[in-house]
DNA sequence: CAGTTGAGTGCAAGCGCTTGCAAACTGGGG
DNA sequence: CCCCAGTTTGCAAGCGCTTGCACTCAACTG
């Protein structure tokens, strides 16, 4: 296996110039620099990370922790994150916590604890306390991304604007009797999400003049098919139906869309549906939605890192989190003035 | 930061004791072991991964690497690896593919060969001769997940049976004219997968003495929505009109569902589908299906991994592919008897 | 009872790189 | 021509762990 000594000898230099010249680190003489590189290229020379890491304490790895993988959120996150950490050099490791419970803790108490990361990115996770602090302690940056984590620089849309946001696409369009399907709060991995979608809906509503009844919103989990029965429950309740829904994510409002269809009504026609995410299958579906650019907050929560990675910057401080992160209304055929007069519901389907 | 020194000093042994008694390599006394196991969890110590690996040369890790992540299929097979590494103690490092050829290039020039990984792990990917060769050259084992790479040990379903068994539950009942929706060979990034496919449903066709029809084919990619496409091409064909479809994956099948729908065909009263894959949107859309358990498949790939890293196997020798991999029929409710006489086609919507 | 064996432990030499320090060299000013 | 500052390079000491070798000691063997 060619090694530094190698690389040195072919070039004539000691091991000393030859990782300064490849490194960039310290003054190296332009045509020293060029006589490396040579022999490094013409050697298939690449630098041992272990080594490297070793000498210098320093990875050039860092860990991104989720809670499960097939989630479209998630993914999507994570090649943003990769894409950027590649440009600065970085190996991405994963660490997914979906299996058991000792899984996440042996994450936590051993996988991370071996110094084999620099930095940890943490995604729509809730850390505990104590995870925080066997973090701070190793002297490891940690941000999160997609859910609030006290204590850490997170990254995350404004969730109350986004539904207000799309709320408000659907009060310009006349609808005035809109249902909300969101997350169950009990039942998501994070408690803030829900609770701040549902209450961007309400305040859209408000503004217009509009107190929210209650009994437009129906709990969900973030699945198609959870939206699919919310939907189901919401549109079949013959005292009040709404002739707009907007759903906490594009899965529930796709699950939202079939469930309507199966009713017998026409989207956007009898009842206008909107989403959040921008999900891949929203374009497919004509889905209106508000794109989050999870891809982009991958790549903003890496610059946050590799900010805190700066020796200028001291160990755990993680610069705080200033520019707001982007969103945008996308109007897809979901939505729709609102019809003249309700449809009539055919006979639930299924 | 504690290291084995201060494990050594507090439990009173050299740190060549430490060393063994932690890693289970040697001979230690049990007490001794004792005394060290309390001292090393006692100030928190786990071995620093990097020193470790140079000064073994195993780094305890392997490399995962992916066209791209939005896709199920991936996903899964990650989370099967990640699953049965994290019981051996090694970390998953990915590499996703999906962004410009240079990252390509520099994935399998650069990154993969600073020796920070034992072995190599590629999911859907036809590599390069050159590629393989220079895994090789660094002794990394490296295995293959769906799709065969010439040369290297390669985990992948029977794709011609796995049609095959989806075309025969068709035929079984009582369908003759069975149309496909298949991957377009031109578009895909595996060429063998959609013939293998395609080739799969034509031999359940002969062995019923049916001659397949080229016309009751249609290529697509392997998405919804060009599933959807496909379908309404099929569908839409009024000279021969099939009352069953097989789908190369859940996800066009399930795009060939809602173009049924869509053309005032029910399903499965009018049109039986099935699809390939076992999608997680599969059950929430009744979709009758072959599952072919990608998590199963990270985790053999993991488990032949583990078998060429072991001493005994040579270095790039990585055991031969045995035991086939397991598929599984699953009727769900897309799939029925034929219809007595065909349904007519309502005008097409969209 | 001396000799052999093997378990249990420690010493110290690496693993392949980085980097502080110092030496060698360069060029310009006095 | 000498001196100084700045640049370029090499020496060698680590980084934190593993492991071959050597040593001690107790248990056996003949």
């Amino acid at each position: 296996m060619t090694g530094i000594d190698d690389v040195a000898k072919l070039a004539g230099v000691s091991t000393a110039t030859v990782s300064r010249a490849l490194s960039g680190r310290g003054h190296v003489a332009p045509r020293t620099r060029e006589k490396v590189a040579a022999a490094a290229s013409q050697l298939g020379y690449v630098v041992n990370a272990d080594a490297s890491s070793l000498a210098t304490g320093r990875t050039r790895n860092v860990g991104v922790v989720v809670p499960f993988l097939n989630r479209w959120f998630y993914t999507a996150v994570i090649e943003g994150a990769q894409r950027r950490l590649m440009q600065y050099g970085y190996d991405l490791t994963l660490y997914n916590l979906s299996g058991h419970d000792d899984e996440r803790s042996s994450v936590f108490e051993h996988f991370l604890l071996r110094k084999r990361v620099d930095a940890v990115l943490a995604v729509s996770l809730e850390l505990t306390e104590q995870e925080v602090d066997s973090l701070h302690a190793l002297g490891r940056p940690l941000v999160g991304v997609g859910g609030p984590i006290p204590g850490v620089p997170t990254l995350s849309i404004d969730d109350v604007a986004v539904t207000k946001l799309a709320t408000e696409h659907l009060l310009s369009l006349g609808h005035r009797v809109i249902g909300h399907i969101g997350g169950d709060v009990e039942r998501e991995l994070s408690f803030h999400l829900p609770t701040n979608r549902r209450h961007g809906y309400e305040l859209a509503l408000r503004e217009a003049g509009i107190e929210p009844d209650p009994a437009l919103y129906y709990p969900a989990v973030f699945t198609m098919e959870s939206g699919y029965q919310a939907a189901k429950q919401l549109l079949g309740e013959p005292r009040i139906r709404p002739t707009a829904l907007v759903a906490a994510s594009d899965e529930m409002a796709i699950g939202a869309m079939l469930a309507a269809r199966d009713m017998g009504l026409s989207v956007p026609g009898d009842l206008s549906v909107i989403g959040i995410d921008n999900h891949e299958l929203a374009p497919f579906f004509g889905l209106s939605t508000v794109d989050q650019h999870p891809g982009l907050q991958g790549e903003r929560a890496v610059e946050l890192l590799m900010e805190a990675l700066q020796p200028s910057g001291g160990a755990d401080s993680v610069p705080a989190v200033d520019q707001p992160l982007p969103f945008d209304l996308i109007v897809r055929d979901s939505t729709a003035r609102v019809p003249l007069q309700p449809a009539a519901v055919e006979s639930a389907h299924g």
